[in-house]
DNA sequence: CTGTTCCATATCGGTAACCGTAATCGATTA
DNA sequence: TAATCGATTACGGTTACCGATATGGAACAG
């Protein structure tokens, strides 16, 4: 059950979590820590290794932005904001997961 | 906006498309070029160069199993079917689609 | 039967993402 | 001034993604 979690992650879970991220992000500045934690708190886990690096990727897409917090050090903590893109691309998301939500889910169509 | 969606698609949606794989496999069979079609007509776009092996990866996970149609070519028509353990996967991310659209959707919580 | 077209899957080579682990660095505490 | 803590970066190996091309059988034309 443990592989199978890490299986379902790589494949899946990984992608809902960036939405988590950029709905986290619309309501407040977020930290990789933080995000390391949550999940972990949740019983799932996230690389150091991914989590970063998928962080540069989204500011570089454009979807948000960073600044470092307080001692402007190479390794100071980064606050990430959500951009007005990062907002378009998060509205977007909402729809699909509605969609695809109704259509999985029994209950949604009764 | 067109490279905008390819980098939602491999970031997020091609996940989704994975779960909507699971979900359309416990209805009926799923053949690969259905699939092709589907997303097409639904405007997204998945290389025949990623669902392919991502077929092949879900039979070799246990979520799947195929059956190869009619006359018995390596190029034949494949049929994919869910398995006993697909099924349990598909349980558990009905719940995490579930969740996470309580999450981002505030429709959901009024 | 041959050739052609159509449906469908497989494969290939390059690029990018994921992952665990180790290194780094400023701030706080001992 | 040494040790610990919070946090990010960097590294090397593995895996996934992608566009394009190759392959293979079926059905139909002639």
């Amino acid at each position: 059950m443990e592989q199978e979690l890490k299986k379902i992650t790589r494949e899946i879970l990984l992608g809902f979590w960036k939405v988590h991220i950029l709905h986290h992000a619309s309501e407040g500045p977020v930290v990789g820590q933080w995000m390391l934690n949550e999940l972990q708190q949740h019983g799932y886990r996230i690389s150091p290794g991914t989590l970063y690096p998928l962080l540069n990727r989204m500011e570089r897409h454009g979807w948000l932005r960073s600044e470092v917090d307080a001692g402007a050090g190479l390794r100071a903590r980064k606050s990430y904001y959500l951009t007005d893109r990062g907002r378009d691309v998060l509205r977007f998301l909402r729809e699909r997961v509605e969609e695809l939500r109704n259509e999985i889910n029994e209950e949604a169509r009764g």
